[in-house]
DNA sequence: ATAAAATACTTAGCATGCTAACTAATTGCT
DNA sequence: AGCAATTAGTTAGCATGCTAAGTATTTTAT
């Protein structure tokens, strides 16, 4: 009987559309964040970077920035180009290797950061309501599992589905 | 001590970039996704609409649908375009009222959607490999939780944005 | 019965992710 | 030392979400 459970929990399982869902709360999520911070002339992108430089501490470099933010380099780039355009970061020359750049705040950054934590915090706040932390700690340890699935998945599908397609 | 360790995981709670997680997952989601089944002319936009249509059940209209997603119309329109280009889909008038389209599946897009339900959940697996399907069941709790919470603030926010601002 | 409001859909254009392809600098191998 | 491979960053262009605004139809309210 137990067993017969199991797979029929196992066979729901796998019709729940979780992707979908995650879709939608991370859509939901950036319209909330940008909602609050637009008066600020923050975006998702923008606020992101910021705060995961902070977190970095200034002077990272922008390839460290973009592994922080789990993002590729192009779509950083174009944020930062925004960012220091609105004279919020400046891109400073690397010490010793010439390729790279190194990130700071400029001292409007530093009061937009400010602000920017805030309200942030503010909305983790209102997103979490009714969340114990034992529950965002599951959620997060189960969307750290699915994050390693998903990169092994990445690594092997391909090859396989071209494959499969020539059969 | 429990109260100020309590409060200590609540403060804890709150720097968790949980929303990045969900960002980061929800990308990696789509990658896989996308490896899967790009040799049926499928991209993350496309599968999706079909195989939501599929549990909606043919002749369902496009508004239907876009709740259904959880996106907006303008988002489903481009969506459908291309799939009735691709001959997967057509749209028929309504019987009734002369603005909405109904959407079926043509002979091909039957095809294709049998074969997109079999990779999807080859794919589903794999992403929840390790994870119990009470693991599964409280992330999709969470995140519905979530979702609510997220709507509930964007209902308010904007309007206390500006309020704030003009401090 | 008719004018106003709402609804289904479309079009146009922005934001942010991506990959592909390029340059310049660094590292590594022989 | 010198050429190949790697790495940091950029540019160009696609995919998919969004909002704003427009059209055609339906519903609602007077």
């Amino acid at each position: 009987m137990t067993e017969t459970t199991d797979l029929n929990d196992m066979k729901a399982m796998l019709q729940v559309p979780l992707g979908n869902q995650i879709g939608r709360v991370h859509r939901l999520w950036r319209s909330a964040i940008t909602a609050a911070v637009q008066s600020l002339d923050m975006t998702e992108a923008r606020w992101t970077a910021m705060l995961h430089l902070q977190l970095l501490g200034e002077g990272a470099t922008q390839q460290a920035l973009a592994q922080e933010l789990g993002i590729e380099m192009p779509s950083l780039t174009r944020t930062l180009g925004q960012l220091v355009e609105l004279d919020m970061l400046e891109r400073r020359p690397h010490p010793t290797d010439k390729r790279a750049h190194c990130l700071y705040f400029t001292p409007a950054g530093q009061q937009t950061l400010t602000k920017l934590i805030e309200r942030t915090m503010q909305i983790r706040q209102a997103l979490y309501r009714d969340l114990t932390p034992a529950a965002v700690q599951q959620l997060m340890q189960a969307l750290d599992l699915m994050e390693r699935n998903a990169r092994t998945l990445l690594a092997t599908t391909a090859a396989a589905t071209a494959v499969e397609d020539s059969l």
